[in-house]
DNA sequence: CCTCCTGTTCGATCGCTATCGTACAGTGGT
DNA sequence: ACCACTGTACGATAGCGATCGAACAGGAGG
């Protein structure tokens, strides 16, 4: 239990390396999280805060979101300021499951909710 | 509801074509599923019925995991008498998803409930 | 210092689904 | 006809996880 400041350098983030399979089929089951990585897609790296997603669900359910798929090895976030940057960890993510996320991103959107 | 003996010719079987990445990737996050698909990798189309899969839960539960991953397009079924024999949906479902089958057949069995 | 903004944590709820035992339905052999 | 075998259908249960509102925790700016 390292306490710092609780955000300073670095969060937790899962080495992609040992995610196993089951974690990351379970991260990319969701529809928000694969909407999440969609709209992260094409995006400069961290140029997004977790408040800029035009997601269907509450803040705590983001928040929850963010988490699964920090330790799932699909994002890697870093803080500035009071807000938390995200980067699609697509490299490192592909090298460990070749062409997984590659389905996700091409998916089209058919998420009704969100959309409107 | 076409009566026919119940079980005749074919069963009802997802398009490949039509299975969306939602209902692929819930198919794929169980793990007894995916330990189905592997037993069925590199063994002879047809050359297994239901009941000789190794698997740590029921047969009701297997029926019912089987149900899925066919209705997933992941494996075609096939009445031969009193048994149900599977064949790995392999190419329709690469097309479908390319690569994604091929990460789970490549993952090591992990499973030690069922393999003792 | 206080206020606003961003995101997390907590506790609770609700729905889905994996699970099971049992009963049922075909098929094949005797 | 009967029985053994294979798989499905049904009803019930349990646990996980997605969801929310509210409270909390830092940072930025006045």
């Amino acid at each position: 239990m390292v306490a710092r400041s609780r955000r300073s350098l670095g969060l937790q983030h899962a080495e992609p390396a040992r995610v196993t399979l089951q974690d990351a089929l379970h991260a990319l089951a969701d529809p928000v999280r694969r909407q999440i990585l969609r709209a992260l897609d094409g995006e400069p790296d961290f140029s997004r805060a977790c408040g800029t997603f035009d997601l269907p669900v509450s803040k705590a359910t983001a928040s929850h979101h963010f988490a699964v798929l920090r330790a799932a090895g699909l994002l890697e976030q870093l803080d500035q300021g009071p807000r938390r940057l995200n980067r699609l960890r697509r490299a490192e993510f592909d090298a460990r499951f070749p062409g997984l996320l590659a389905l996700v991103l091409a998916e089209p959107a058919g998420d009704p909710v969100s959309d409107g």
